[in-house]
RNA sequence: GCGCGGAUGCCCGAGCGGCCUAAGGGAGCGGCCUGCAAAGCCGUGAUUCGCGGGUUCAAAUCCCGCUCCGCGCU
């Protein structure tokens, strides 16, 4: 039978790449895309997690080792890859499976994102403008709905969103509904759920693990200046500030545990934002087989294409 | 036993007579977000300051006693 192609999502060492190959082996036919910041950069392969040399032998996994850690990397170069692999996939009369993480990522894939371009003069001149209220009160003269859709402190958000409104004449808001906005998708989504109290102790059991299996001479073979991106990730951030003396060892390891349980459950309440997730336990058993129930039922379901809605319209 | 220092929210910690219904940070919890997203941003906590008395118009802040902790001394 034909299925709508799969995203599994979930906060942080919740198992989502097991259950992925799992049903990528039961199926065939299935490659992998991989929705994760961290692990598109060659060289961080135990602390991103990554899958093993067996998993990616057996299954075809796509975006995993696609940077190098001194380059930058960002969702906008992660559409562009993706939109190959998937093209390549498709060709292939296969089918994607996205696993994944990073809920930008995933949302850029699953609600096929636009991200609008980059325009540096523009932004090296807003840079120059101190004051994000001020900031904010000239996009919301530019762009009302764009600012309504950000915190005023969100200089970040601020900055870009003017960026682009400036920059390209046409209002930041204008390149997509934002990311409230949960429309019809192709992608049947699972999410692994798990309580608190285990995710914590798969989190520290975890990092343990990483440690002892080499993290640290992992984090020593890397190039010297770290991108920025790179340069942030979980237990990489802690174990760089060690070996400059900042920090001692378990004082990195504490940090790094405690900075990955607070991105976990913000992973948690970023994904259970999205009403069109399928939500599993992820200490289940049967996982794999309820996994493969809900995607087959979902794939009964036919969803049209955001941009086809108004098909009858005209007639 | 004596001397000195300390006791403030889950943790760290400022305050040293009125501006304290007690700063700030961390954790937790909640929220935000289309080019750093494992990032960034926002919100949220003590009517109470170890306990009991006293001084004062007014005390977390001063005095007395007690309890506990740290350092030093016999």
């Amino acid at each position: 039978m034909t299925r709508r192609p799969l995203a599994i999502v979930g906060p942080t060492a919740t198992g989502k790449s097991a259950l992925a190959t799992a049903l990528a082996q039961r199926h065939g036919g299935v490659e992998i895309i991989s929705a994760d910041a961290m692990a598109v950069y060659r060289g961080m392969d135990i602390g991103t997690a990554k899958p093993t040399a067996g998993d990616r032998a057996s299954v075809r996994h796509h975006l995993l080792d696609v940077a190098d850690p001194a380059e930058e990397f960002g969702v906008a170069r992660y559409r562009q890859l993706v939109d190959e692999a998937l093209g390549s996939i498709d060709a292939a009369h296969r089918l994607p499976l996205l696993v994944g993480g990073t809920g930008l990522y995933v949302r850029a894939v699953v609600d096929d994102l636009r991200v609008p371009g980059r325009y540096p003069k523009v932004a090296a001149d807003l840079a120059g403008e101190p004051d994000t209220a001020k900031l904010h009160d000239r996009l919301r003269r530019l762009d009302p709905a764009a600012a309504v859709r950000m915190e005023p402190g969100n200089r970040r958000r601020v900055l870009r969103a003017l960026e682009v409104t400036i920059g390209s004449g046409r209002p930041f808001s204008s390149f997509g509904p934002g990311l409230a906005h949960y429309g019809p998708t192709r992608y049947v989504q699972i999410g692994l759920e798990i309580d608190r109290g285990s995710l914590d102790a798969r989190i520290e059991e975890r990092y343990d693990d990483q440690i002892r299996r080499g993290f640290l001479a992992e984090v020593l073979a890397l190039p010297q200046p770290l991108s920025q991106t790179a340069g942030q990730a979980l237990g990489y951030r802690e174990l760089l500030a060690h070996l400059r003396g900042e920090r001692s060892l378990d004082e990195a390891i504490d940090e790094a545990k405690t900075r990955t349980r607070r991105f976990a459950r913000r992973q948690q309440r970023w994904f259970r934002r999205d009403p069109r997730i399928h939500w599993i336990d992820a200490g289940a058993p049967d996982l794999v087989d309820r996994a493969e129930r809900i995607w087959e039922a979902e794939s009964e379901i036919e969803v049209l294409a955001e941009g086809s809605k108004c098909d009858t319209g005209g007639a």
